[in-house]
DNA sequence: CAGTATCCTCCAAGATACTG
DNA sequence: CAGTATCTTGGAGGATACTG
């Protein structure tokens, strides 16, 4: 099986914790969010409460199962979430955030909240942008 | 031109701010953050400080010109950041986070705080998990 | 210096079918 | 219910060359 993100981290001792380096193992969490569901499963699990698969599936609109399962193993690989598993019948899988992982969830969850709180600026912007390149084609702006 | 993440907003009126609904205007935040560069050109202008496009260039190890181009104009259209051009020879281009992308800026320098602060207990799950799947290739833990 | 303009590669993500 | 296994593809991202 194959994960999302195989940075596998090569450095060790005084390895460089500098964000902007290409091999920095910190990249490693940038590629992590930068899966497009990463964030929504994060903040889904961010309140402490475990959820099942399909629970999961219903909340993340337009998530196929394929995606939300891989996007949980690699979450469960890095330790950021459990995955415990019920042997009932039928199959019951509880996923739930670690400490490691909450903490990560809450910044996300801030993440969310500024976007929900400033769209309405970012979609003003953007319109005036759009405006202004149509009416300067060759679009750009000169400092006084 | 094309720009990152072309989710024209297409909701109005009531819209709907929930992050996980397919629609959801917000899910361009979402989007606009899982291109690769975005993090990292709103945290190194994080500071407030303006920078000038070979020193940000610099800065992000790896990066081509043409995706820190598409990078800066995309955040620059959604009003994260202001772009000025200095009309001298040779030119100077500065660009400067606005007080919204300011704000986001915050929020994502948190995140890259806390990808410092535990990159080493990712990679100490990580290694676990690696362990165990090579021991157990069926590969579930059952819960008690 | 700060970009455009092309061409090309690769893989994240989707679609679909099957299963313990 | 909670997955796995394949096949396919759009487009992010890279390489390279050229320019005001």
């Amino acid at each position: 099986m194959r994960y999302l993100v195989d940075t596998g981290f090569e450095l060790r001792e005084h390895e460089d914790l500098d964000i902007f380096l290409r091999a920095a193992p910190t990249r490693a969490v940038l590629e992590l969010l930068a899966s497009k569901w990463t964030m929504l499963v994060l903040v889904a699990l961010g309140d402490g409460r475990p959820m099942r698969f399909n629970e999961l599936r219903r909340r993340l609109e337009g998530v196929t199962q394929k995606m939300l399962t891989q996007t949980l193993r690699a979450l469960e690989r890095d330790g950021l979430l459990t995955r415990t598993v019920y042997p009932t019948v039928p199959p019951r899988v509880e996923y739930r955030l670690t400490a490691l992982g909450g903490g990560l969830g809450k910044l996300l969850t801030a993440v969310t909240d500024w976007s929900r709180e400033h769209v309405a600026e970012m979609r003003a912007a953007r319109a005036a942008f759009e405006e202004r390149a149509a009416h300067q084609p060759q679009g750009v702006g000169t400092a006084p």
